[in-house]
RNA sequence: GGCGCUAUCGUCUAGGGGACUAGGACGGGGCCCUCUCAAGGCCCAAACACGGGUUCGAAUCCCGUUAGCGCUACCA
């Protein structure tokens, strides 16, 4: 296969904030089409808005996409570094006559453009200075006088066939000649954008719907220096809940965000491909490597797609359950260690019982943060009891202390401390009793675990082990001998 | 305002002229399982924006209307 035939997208985030979402998802996709069809993908940052541009939103781009594991082949590119090569096909353009020099301050456009306003008529760019003659031009550059190269566009329509609009047309009238070079020099988007995406040999630009309207204006660029068109893509918005554009009153927004609230990666990947594409049929979890299988631009949709957490949430408690063990320890770990439960080395001395501890609390987590808080009953000496549970459960603490007591004996009488022996003995307790066992195992789990809420009382007794379970049994009985 | 894009349950979507009493998933409601909570299983409510065509037949094709969104800078 000759290497005309693999194509090669970017993706190219402006450095003026953090991660966001919609990016990722761009990101995503490009990085899908890129693998699917064994192209390339370059990422390129667009710090030509130097007010704007951060070196710690830089980062913050890589470190998300980091996090996602989306990878790029070759260096970064820096929109910055290429400055001379934008003049230069800007005075290209000037040469070929494609595009004309404007003298227009930017206050007398304003006020053209407000006087426009007023009369309630569209505004767009009257030409005049397309109208100077050679001899003026000369000469007011020559005065020093400041000026921008603007692009003359041409009679009639531009249109192309997006891959998953189809066919997107323009009549040209509605575009107006506009600024491809700025008076200090310095490239304005859509002429750096073109100019990159043709010395990088892109031939497919995949991008969100905002840029619809800047496509026929590159369109143009493209076909006056000479290059051949890219194929292109727009993906459609991602919205809040209200339906309106993404943003910070929603919530989070930046994939950061997520990372720090405890989700994996692999779900975010699963959630957001699936807002705007689809692989057909009922298909909805899927590893990234199955994405690669099924991705096509055929699954791509139109239609601007809500950002639902909760749908999320539960896409990430899908992961929680279907990766393995080993992927998951090394995302749980940092955080158990940074909640001060216990030490990194402690875990790795008791790999095998931390594993099993992983397994139980997973199923009922949705987050990292879930099993986090979770896991404080199995490591802690002390233990919180949560006002509710105590309320509900150890009613009358005299009754909740005869009927523990009971259960130490019981337990602590069990020669084996295993599942089996163990539940019969509590069960036979019970019946002795008169009472049901769930009257037995709830006072007990509030011993256990200070809450309302855990794995199975005997998933758990082995759990925390002989020892630690029955210390608790103590620690509760010495509580509610104080109430 | 002009230009452009879009339009299936609340949300993500399947659907690409007859298989549609429109399927799945999230969320919601109910039941089962059960020592709690999850997970899991089963069930229920919930949609083709509207109006014209084309066609024997339209969620699917065309046109219009409406609505939403985007762009409309010497921002990206």
């Amino acid at each position: 296969m000759s290497d005309l035939t693999k194509p090669r997208l970017r993706f190219a985030p402006s450095p003026t904030g953090y991660l966001h979402v919609g990016g990722a998802r761009t990101a995503l996709y490009n990085w899908l089409y890129a693998r699917k069809f064994s192209g390339a993908l370059l990422l390129r940052i667009e710090d030509t808005d130097k007010a704007r541009s951060t070196d710690e939103s830089t980062r913050a781009i890589f470190e998300g996409l980091e996090w996602l594991g989306l990878d790029w082949d070759g260096d970064v590119v820096y929109q910055g570094a290429n400055l001379p090569r934008h003049q230069a096909d800007a005075r290209r353009l000037l040469e070929t006559g494609a595009a004309y020099r404007c003298f227009c301050t930017s206050a007398e456009l304003d006020a053209r453009r407000r006087e426009a306003e007023a009369r309630k008529e569209a505004f767009k760019y009257d030409r005049r200075c397309d109208r100077l003659s050679r001899d003026e031009v000369d000469r007011r550059v020559a005065a020093g006088e400041p000026s921008v190269i603007r692009f003359r566009v041409p009679e009639g329509a531009t249109e192309w066939i997006d891959l998953v609009h189809d066919r997107i047309a323009f009549p040209n009238k509605d575009i107006e000649d506009f600024v491809v070079l700025r008076s200090d020099a310095t490239p304005i988007y859509n002429l750096a954008v073109v100019s990159d995406d043709i010395a990088m040999a892109i031939t497919v630009v995949m991008r969100g719907d905002d840029h619809i309207s800047n496509t026929p204006k590159q369109i143009l660029l493209y076909r006056a220096l000479g290059a051949k068109l890219p194929t292109f893509a727009h993906l459609p918005m991602i919205h809040g809940m209200d339906g309106k554009k993404l943003s910070k009153r929603h919530g989070a927004t930046a994939v950061g965000d997520y990372q720090h609230q405890g989700l994996l990666p692999g779900a975010m990947l699963n959630f957001l491909a699936l807002l705007g594409w689809s692989p057909g049929g009922d298909r909805e979890v899927m590893t990234l490597a199955e994405m690669i299988d099924l991705f096509s631009v055929e699954g791509l949709q139109k239609k601007a797609a809500i950002f639902d957490p909760k749908k999320l949430e539960w896409m990430n408690g899908q992961h929680l359950s279907m990766i393995t063990l080993a992927e998951l320890e090394p995302r749980v770990t940092p955080l158990i260690v940074a909640a001060g439960l216990t030490t990194a080395h402690d875990l790795q001395t008791r790999r095998d019982w931390y594993f099993r501890l992983l397994d139980l609390l997973r199923i009922r987590s949705r987050t990292l943060d879930d099993i986090v808080r979770q896991a404080g009953p199995y490591f802690l000496d002390t233990i919180e009891y949560d006002p509710t549970a105590v309320a509900k459960n150890w009613k009358d603490p005299a009754e909740a202390a005869a009927l523990l007591r009971a259960v130490r004996e019981t337990l602590a009488a069990t020669p084996k401390w295993e599942a089996e022996p163990l539940e019969a003995a509590v069960r036979a307790l019970a019946e002795i009793r008169g009472i049901t066992a769930g009257k037995l195992f709830q006072p007990l789990r509030v011993a256990l675990t200070g809450l309302t809420v855990s794995p199975g009382i005997f998933e758990m007794l082995i759990q925390m082990g002989r020892e630690l379970s029955l210390q608790r049994i103590d620690a509760a009985l010495a509580t509610l001998s104080n109430a």
